[in-house]
DNA sequence: GAGTGGTCTAGACCACCAA
DNA sequence: TGGTGGTCTAGACCACTCT
């Protein structure tokens, strides 16, 4: 309890916290607080700004400062499913998977490791950028990455050409099964998850207000041999996302 | 490019991505921007304190703005494993786990719901919390709950009394390892991952600079009948954390 | 002591929103 | 039109760190 701010902020916090300002409300304004707490204009900025890089509070010009509410979507992972599904917590909800751009790339150096593709040949690989959304509002934001080889034969699988594989969103939830009928059966997918806050582009494309930070997740799909089928980078808003694993633990 | 602090912000976010100010390194002080772009004290604050937000730089006292470096620590879990593992991605480094309290007590709702305990009777568990540090810094605070009847199979099958099961940090590594042993064979884990900005206590015993978020999981351990034997939740710090999940897809 | 960032003030103008 | 938050200024004093 040293400064002006940090009091004012602690205070504000507390009337958050017991409810005195309830989730969707907004808290006394800037000129209410100067009188109240009897201070600058910019000392009660100050203090607001540290609610809101906290994730507590969104000021909104010419509304107020509102209180803010949470509600998340979780995805799962579950031994034995062929992917990650949508497990809703709440009911309902459309969903949406929206393929943003799609084209041939040649991977840099991470992607390349990643794919465990040598260093000296040309590779190929498509690069597809969607967009998962729930609600009318982006998710996650999903980067992915799949060697020429195994694109060919999702395409031979599916019956469609190399075109359709890469700008068809609805092929995504349906991609191991393709590779499984192609014979490049993924067994293994591992995800590194970490988190950071968004860069000033992430923050526009997610919609994301201030002090809300981003799950960033890196998955490497595997077959059998350990042969790396595709790879993915993806970033998801911290307040509307959250993963979840199941592990077996036998022996 | 609107504002002034954003056009200061955006001008010095190209220039740590350019190397021109190198992690470790301080960027010019406060004075030397005022007079570089033309413009008051507090715009440049304004400016310097969105990159701070972003984890980019940290601002300290009688020194300057330094430019963050980040290493993380990795937590993997594999199919197979009796347990996570610290996975590093450098080389060493001291790991250490410190229980901070241990003590029964009566769950709350929440607790009880992820031990599938029935409301009506009065449960007790015990309560444990943990400090994982690496390199003497503590990387993630653990709150752990284990029924009553679990800690009474470990405590039997270690040979030790009920007051070490619940102080000594060592026996975490080896828990599910004594739970099997006793009987309790743990044979699942779910883990629900999401993320925030910390509130002020938890950045106060994470050492968390401004603009870092943390990485919240949530633990439920089961037996092979799905009976809960323990839960946990783990706050760690989004620039010293990551998980690692690896799950088999096989049918 | 000199330089750094941290806090705070009093006042001004602008951008946005609702009634 | 009036109220909201957003930006910006010029100046002051404080707390901290290094030499």
């Amino acid at each position: 309890m040293a400064t002006l701010h940090q009091v004012i902020g602690n205070t504000l916090r507390q009337r958050i916290a017991d409810g005195t300002y309830p989730p969707g409300s907004t808290i006394p304004s800037i000129i209410e607080l100067m009188d109240e707490f009897d201070v600058a204009r910019d000392t009660v900025r100050d203090a607001v700004a540290r609610l809101a890089n906290e994730g507590l509070v969104t000021p909104r010009r010419g509304i107020g400062t509102v209180v803010r509410q949470t509600s998340t979507v979780a995805l799962a992972y579950e031994p034995g499913k062929a992917a990650a599904v949508w497990a809703d917590q709440a009911q309902g909800g459309a969903r949406h998977d929206m393929v943003i751009t799609a084209e041939w790339v040649s991977p840099d150096r991470e992607i390349r490791a990643r794919l465990e593709l040598g260093g000296g040949d040309t590779w190929r690989v498509l690069h597809r950028v969607r967009h998962q959304s729930k609600e009318g509002v982006v998710a996650q934001v999903v980067e992915q990455w799949i060697p020429e080889s195994v694109v060919g034969v999702v395409s031979d699988s599916a019956g469609v050409g190399l075109a359709d594989v890469a700008t068809d969103a609805e092929l995504r939830t349906d991609l191991f099964t393709l590779m499984k009928d192609g014979g490049e059966e993924p067994t293994t997918v591992t995800e590194r998850i970490s988190t950071r806050m968004p860069d000033p582009d992430e923050a526009d494309a997610l919609e994301l207000p201030p002090g809300v930070p981003v799950l960033v997740t890196h998955r490497v799909t595997k077959r059998a041999d350990g042969t790396p089928l595709e790879t993915a980078t993806m970033v998801g808003a911290g307040d509307r996302m959250s993963s979840t694993f199941t592990v077996p633990l036998s022996r």
